[in-house]
DNA sequence: CGTTGACCTCAAGTAAACTTGAGGAAATAG
DNA sequence: CTATTTCCTCAAGTTTACTTGAGGTCAACG
């Protein structure tokens, strides 16, 4: 592998794809290219028709890659991204939007699987999962608020004993 | 559509797929195919050719549905649901040990997204993800045990600045 | 017995998030 | 200057988890 120019700062607003960008922030060029025509990040181009990102991409990536650890599919990243100003650079104000929002969706996911391992903890407990008489058996007070579906199916694993 | 007999018990052992399996479940018969060719679920055929599930099927799903919501990809599923003994009905200690292993797997997810949203809160405290000279500017303090790639993610985050 | 409605099989399509490959041009080490 | 590297474009492939469709069968209502 030929080595990159070390420390050696271009013009501060231009870098290139590979040497810099997937090296830096971890992600194979295709995917950064992936992530373009997705519009989730931009490039100008040189002469020779390569690609220049400006430095913000790093902080783009980094990210996207955060939101895509809350679960988040990227279609909704690129129109949280959208709606950042195109125009100027973005402020503190928002990314808080952003990162707020995210708290949020990761909160609720959170939440789900908290819960989720409850009822299994309970589950385990009283060996409902293998036995039909659970003294949980009362699939409300083991699964409080939920959606329809989890309630249906809890109720079913809570009650339909399929052998015993 | 054609009303199914409503709570005539079939010979116990033996139910059909749409009529009490899908509906019963809230899978789509094309799932149930879909699941038997993965081996998560096994069926009989009668005289017709046309499947007979045995009760147990309804728990299986269910226990498909939840281990899912755990996050765990159905070939996993599936490999923990094969180690049940296909010639004995599963036990109380059978199922325990998929339990166990799912809350596991249930537990680390749990952390991770909840260390995820510890950071995020961090950083929307002091506003480190739209300004690079944050507080918490030394990565370790905020990232604590976590993988390699996590560590990177984060360490530009905090401290490559791509705008300010 | 005929007509629906429920099933069957197998192939192909879908969506998300990328990766791989082919064919060709630009940039750079030596 | 030339041999590598790196990059470009565009198409096609990959995985997961299913769904949809075509063409044909089975079963039950009337």
């Amino acid at each position: 592998m030929k080595k990159l120019p070390e420390r050696v700062w271009l013009p501060r607003s231009a870098i290139s794809a590979w040497g810099e960008v997937a090296r830096r922030s971890g992600v194979a060029v295709s995917t950064l290219h992936f992530y373009e025509t997705k519009g989730l990040i931009h490039s100008g181009r040189n002469a020779g028709n390569q690609r220049r990102y400006t430095r913000d991409v790093l902080r783009r990536v980094a990210v996207i890659k955060i939101a895509q650890r809350t679960g988040m599919p990227l279609a909704e990243i690129a129109s949280a991204l959208a709606a950042l100003p195109e125009s100027r650079t973005p402020t503190a104000a928002d990314w808080r939007r952003l990162s707020e929002r995210w708290r949020a969706s990761l909160e609720s996911r959170i939440a789900q699987l908290t819960q989720l391992r409850d009822q299994l903890d309970g589950c385990i407990g009283c060996g409902c999962l293998s036995l039909g008489q659970c003294p949980l058996r009362n699939p409300d007070d083991v699964l409080g608020r939920e959606g329809k579906g989890a309630r249906r199916l809890a109720a079913m694993v809570l009650s339909d004993s399929g052998f015993e």
